[in-house]
RNA sequence: GGCGCCGUAGCCAAGUGGUAAGGCAGAGGUCUGCAAAACCUCCAUCGGCGGUUCGAAUCCGCCCGGCGCCUCCA
């Protein structure tokens, strides 16, 4: 089955690959560094990084763009009353979203560019929109002349032919010719840090940085461009306001967008205090890994309802894969192969693409994988599986986590070492023989106060870190 | 008011015309010195009503209940 997205352009399911079939060129917008990201913002993040990883699991290259926004109003506020610059402001959050991605196990675009790194090239563009007749000035500022393209909302399928000039409250203080154009170039006001350019004093507004970088990195029409839902409008429709006035080409072929994140049911807020970044997380003991397989799970296009519960089941259901791996990893199994488990490895493996295919299910794609687990834990039980099946089944393993990357346990700090652990266990086994269960379970329990579990196998001691 | 989305077991969540995936939690059982791990069994007729159809969770209509965007926002 062909890779498919759905595109939110043409509201349709539609089948992907890159224009030149070899490199996805894509862009995706990335955080205000103005506070630390939060855990909605990494379920978009999170799905992005899902997407990239299938793509190249479609034997792609990827040249993908992520911006970093580090010029904007309230980062302006916030750094003014900080009395720092705003590199100074900014460097912070900027970092600590790059650990966190890290954390996350979110794969780093190829290039990670910043908005104040691109001002020049932002100049140019609105100087070559109004070159080509698409604004006005108006107390200093540049505005975009929505009125002007024509096609000014086929992306969040709206029809603003009957918006009237002055019809809303004017938020930004400035006069507006029509009240959806939107800011290209804000003038400067009292004291606020800003560029000495052609336009005047001032710094860009919000929607040109990303036209302007993902047209300078990845050319005139990309391949994919995504984000969040509360992007299309407007962000993303200025984009392609901006992007095809200047080209006269279509943006971005594809556009997929992610639908946000609630938490325990109802909308993350701070007021609510179900505001959590991902730091809070981690300090009330919850592993990386079950906050990405969590933020995973879910497919992208359906709410995701971010749930305690839902996060210890994660943890639970990542253990149960890592003890299969495990079991994979030391069982002796009978010589030879067996011809039906080998059969139903190659299902799991084409239930689980065939999911991915379809607009990245990763929901349907985790059951092939579980149902599989089952399967042929069942086959162990009963001594069907045999040596020859361990290859296969290892490989849709790594296949699996190619894209859910939970595998691998995040190591904090490792008290105690392998030949520590060793010792312990030749010691109680020792104390099993002549079956002092004391010792034994006290050597046992002493073990799992240092975090390692210890299991009695038919082939001996197996043990694991958790 | 405009545009759009959703409502499947205790929780999370697939499935969009042929008689309900998967995970977690729970109950019982097998195995084990005890555990752990694993396996087995049990646990929903899909918000409500009506319609279309041989057949609907899946299509249509109405109703009820959540929600998003239209303004900064992943």
């Amino acid at each position: 089955m062909a890779l498919r997205f759905y595109n939110t352009l043409t509201q349709r399911v539609e089948e992907f690959a890159p224009t030149d079939g070899k490199t996805v060129r894509m862009y995706t917008c990335g955080p205000t560094v103005y506070h630390f990201v939060h855990i909605g913002n990494f379920r978009t993040f999170t799905f992005q990084d899902v997407l990239r990883r299938w793509l190249r699991a479609h034997g792609w290259q990827l040249d993908h763009v992520m911006n970093i926004t580090d010029v904007e109003d309230k980062i302006i506020r916030s750094a003014m009353e900080e009395r720092k610059s705003l590199r100074e402001y900014t460097a912070v959050y900027e970092k600590a979203f790059i650990e966190d991605s890290v954390a996350l196990r979110l794969e780093r675009a190829e290039r990670l560019v910043r908005a104040t790194e691109h001002i020049s090239e932002m100049v140019q563009a609105v100087e070559q929109l109004s070159e080509k007749g698409f604004t006005y000035k108006s107390d200093g500022s540049v505005y975009y002349r929505i009125a002007n393209f024509p096609e000014y909302g086929k992306l969040s399928h709206s029809d603003f032919s009957g918006i009237r000039a002055g019809a809303r409250v004017d938020v930004d203080e400035y006069e507006k010719a029509d009240a959806r154009d939107f800011v290209l170039w804000k003038a400067r006001k009292n004291g606020e840090p800003g560029w000495e350019t052609p336009l005047g004093a001032g710094r860009p507004g919000w929607h040109i940085e990303c036209s302007v970088m993902a047209m300078k990195y990845l050319g005139e029409t990309l391949d994919i461009h995504a984000g969040g839902v509360d992007l299309i409008f407007p962000h993303h429709e200025n984009e392609i306001a901006q992007s095809e006035a200047i080209t006269g080409k279509p943006f971005s072929r594809f556009w997929l967008h992610s639908e946000h994140l609630i938490v325990e049911g109802q909308k993350m807020s701070k007021s609510l205090g179900n505001f959590f970044t991902l730091r809070d997380l981690l300090e009330r003991g919850y592993s990386p890994e079950s906050i990405r397989y969590l933020l995973a799970s879910v497919p992208y296009r359906k709410k995701l309802n971010f749930t305690f519960e839902g996060l210890k089941a994660a943890q639970t259901s990542i253990e149960r894969l890592r003890n299969y791996k495990l079991r994979l990893d030391t069982e002796k199994f009978g010589e030879g192969g067996n011809e039906k488990i080998q059969e139903r490895t190659e299902t799991a493996l084409r239930l689980f693409n065939d999911s991915l295919d379809d607009d990245l299910n990763t929901a349907e794609a985790l059951a092939a994988i579980f149902e599989f687990v089952r399967d042929t834990n069942s086959s162990m039980d009963a001594g069907e599986f045999r040596a020859g099946n361990v290859g296969s089944a290892l490989a849709l393993l790594a296949r699996f986590d190619s894209v859910f990357d939970v595998l691998r346990p995040t190591v904090m700090t490792q008290a105690v070492t392998d030949g520590d652990v060793e010792a312990l266990i030749a010691e109680r086994a020792a104390a099993r023989k002549r079956r002092d269960f004391r010792r034994s379970d006290e050597i046992r329990n002493e073990l799992l106060e240092r975090g390692i579990v210890l299991e009695d196998t038919k082939e001996g001691v197996r043990w694991k870190r958790r």
